[in-house]
DNA sequence: CTTAGGG
DNA sequence: CCCTAAG
């Protein structure tokens, strides 16, 4: 009735054509494939260098984690060996001994530039210290599909053994892969200026690769040209306490969303998640020619009401809303699968790692091992200056965790690379907190001062321990209150451990979300796409003194971080994820209701153009969702309606369109559908 | 990919 | 919101 009554009145009779639909099978294209392939991997370069290493230091010594500090800062031992076809893999990780080669590399940031070239090689100073790694290749006839090579990379170290993580899959293999470099270096000063001394770099420009091996695929970390920073700092503080200073660390990634977009992608799909170009503040897109789009000439010259209060022509663009948001899901969802098949993890959950006390010669005195990537600290480094109070220590190196991978053994050396790349970077990009140890033990009390903890003494700076572990904050979403911006995904975000410290988002992405519509509708959507300063290293001073351990979080963190710790900790937060709530406002139904009255309910794609298409957090679902609720909201009496109050004029349009709709729907899709009251 | 519905 | 069967 109500809705009827509009039609009156509404634009004289205009009427939306019972527009025709292309026929599904019209609209579905045959799944491209596209191999893009030719980048280089770090691991190539590892490789490579790995070679000259042998070369050159084969003779020397034969390098022992013990005596990393002939090593370079980050390094690996490389062994190959043919396994037993019944040996049990987690023996041959364990069993180092056995290795018939090996090989052994480092390298630090400066050797390699951005572009993966290597510039210098390391040099066996007294500056590193080694990590090492052993690679067991091995074939495993019980492999599913066929025979498997298995390679695992574990620590040769006691302590990492017990982690083990493993990469499979029936057709493993980075599809994508970044190179990279890594080296670490965290060195906390007492100079008064803030002092940058090591970093944890991380380029992956990504290259994909076999289409088929997508599941290998980890792509949070698989951002273009990301960066992993991990860095102390420290801010001139008189009475040189930890707790003023200044720690940062930063882990994330400085990709646009293009770059971003690329690595993530399955690479089975050629589609490019690239914002859609625009003109004008309008996207651009070819418009098909199915009939669909032919049928509707009249609608191209409507202008209608959008939610977002913009106002603009529909059916000027069509699939590319949702490749943003998509995108980003199924990325999660790709991870998620990639989790389940027990990608790449440490079985403990953590980061295992051992963790290294600063005494050049006591392997035993590890402390916490089980918890995470330890740091070395360099003892001799580390030096007391009495006088000023302030305790100098650098810690040298960041040991990677122990990793499995299983890979097919028709695997090309360069997947091999990449899939190895892709766990190294999945453990540094996971979200990583600092834990310091203190003799072993752990240190939780923040706000401590060094000199509380009674480690500002040489003596006592031998038992200091730092640690990485896994991030107890990978639970992101949560800590943006209320409505998460839409943004945060591909934001990096620090936050403290401590609870109720402010978290400081580098966007105002939420914000423009709720903004009035026309602020919202085409800057937001523009703002997106601009390439998102991630590297907000901003923290208030409280944030400083309430928390020494600082978790950066990558773009990905809306995401769940996945791949590595599959703890329980981490597990929940990476496997259920879920989008984040965001109720609809007052001025979304309005335009919801709109576009159904002259939509109809049974074409919610349109609807989303319509009404939504800069929402890109709106599917085409949601609305329809939202719909539903609408309905069923608008049945109940007010006293049960809850969250923000529909204005009962809107309710009444949703129960008018509603029956309405669902007349027609009866009497094959009609023949006229309504039309909206503006 | 979209729809339609149940969870 | 999520998940899925269907188309």
């Amino acid at each position: 009735m109500g809705l009827k009554k509009r039609l009156d009145f509404g634009f004289n009779g205009f009427q939306v054509p019972n527009i025709p639909r292309a026929p599904r099978s019209a609209r579905r294209g045959p799944h491209r494939k596209s191999v893009k392939d030719g980048q280089i991997s770090a691991f190539e370069l590892l490789a490579s260098l790995a070679g000259k290493l042998l070369q050159e230091s084969e003779s020397s010594a034969s390098s022992n984690a013990s005596e990393g500090n002939l090593q370079p800062a980050f390094g690996i031992d490389v062994k190959l060996e043919r396994q037993d076809e019944h040996k049990p893999l987690k023996e041959e990780c364990l069993d180092q001994g056995s290795s018939e080669e090996s090989v052994s590399l480092g390298l630090t940031s400066q050797n390699i530039n951005r572009k993966g070239i290597i510039k210098e090689f390391p040099h066996a100073d007294s500056d590193t210290v080694l990590e090492r790694t052993s690679v067991i290749t091995s074939s495993d006839s019980s492999a599913k599909a066929g025979r498997h090579a298995k390679s695992v990379i574990c620590s040769s170290r006691p302590t990492f053994q017990k982690y083990s993580g493993k990469v499979e899959g029936d057709s493993p293999g980075i599809v994508e892969s970044c190179y990279g470099n890594v080296a670490t270096g965290i060195e906390v000063q007492g100079d008064s200026k803030p002092l940058e001394t090591g970093s944890l770099k991380m380029a992956n420009p990504c290259s994909s690769k076999d289409p088929t091996e997508l599941h290998a695929n980890y792509p949070a970390m698989l951002n273009g040209d990301s960066n992993v920073k991990l860095s102390l700092f420290r801010d001139p503080i008189p009475n040189a306490s930890f707790s003023r200073h200044r720690n940062d660390i930063e882990l994330g990634s400085r990709d646009d969303d293009e770059k971003f977009s690329r690595c993530i992608k399955p690479s089975n799909r050629v589609k490019v998640f690239r914002p859609p170009p625009r003109v004008g503040g309008q996207r651009i897109r070819k418009l098909p020619s199915s009939k669909y789009w032919k049928a509707t000439p009249k609608l191209r010259e409507f202008e209608h009401y959008r939610y977002d209060g913009g106002v603009k022509p529909i059916y000027h663009k069509r699939k590319t809303f949702y490749n943003r948001e998509r995108s980003q899901r199924d990325t999660l969802y790709k991870r998620r699968k990639l989790v389940d098949r027990s990608s790449v993890v440490t079985s403990d959950g953590g980061f295992s790692g051992e963790s290294v006390s600063n005494s050049p010669d006591n392997g035993d005195k590890t402390g916490p091992a089980a918890n995470g990537v330890s740091a070395s600290v360099i003892g001799h480094q580390a030096s007391f200056r009495s006088e000023e109070s302030h305790v100098k220590l650098k810690i040298k190196s960041f040991r990677v965790p122990e990793l499995v991978i299983e890979v097919s053994e028709t695997e090309t050396v360069g997947s091999l690379k990449r899939t190895v790349m892709d766990a190294v970077n999945a453990i540094l990009r996971d979200g990583l907190s600092v834990g310091v140890l203190v003799q072993g033990k752990k240190m939780t009390d923040d706000y401590r001062t060094l000199m509380q903890m009674g480690i500002s003494s040489k003596d006592s700076l031998d038992s200091l321990d730092f640690m990485l572990e896994p991030s107890p904050m990978q639970a992101l979403p949560s800590l943006c209150s209320g409505d998460p911006p839409s943004l945060s995904y591909e934001t990096s975000v620090l936050v403290t451990r401590s609870p109720g410290t402010p978290v400081l988002d580098s966007t105002m992405s939420d914000v423009l979300s709720d903004l009035p519509p026309i602020t919202n509708s085409g800057s937001l959507a523009e703002t997106k796409h601009e390439p998102v300063s991630s590297h907000i290293d901003i923290l208030t001073d409280k944030t400083m003194l309430e928390s020494q351990a600082l978790v950066a979080i990558p773009e990905m963190s809306m995401e769940p971080l996945a791949v590595v710790p599959v703890s329980q900790k981490t597990k929940r937060s990476e496997l259920a994820q879920r989008r984040t709530r965001r109720p609809f406002s007052v001025s979304e139904v309005e335009a919801l209701v709109t576009a159904v009255e002259e939509l109809g309910t049974g074409r919610w794609r349109d609807v989303k153009l319509r009404a939504f298409e800069n929402a890109d957090h709106r599917t085409y679902v949601d609305l329809k969702d939202k719909w539903k609720t609408l309905v069923h909201t608008a049945k109940i009496s007010p006293q049960q309606r809850r969250g923000e109050p529909v204005p009962q004029e809107l309710l009444d349009r949703v129960l008018a369109a509603h029956s309405y709709w669902c007349q027609h729907q009866a009497k094959q899709h009609g023949k006229h559908p309504a039309l909206p009251a503006f």
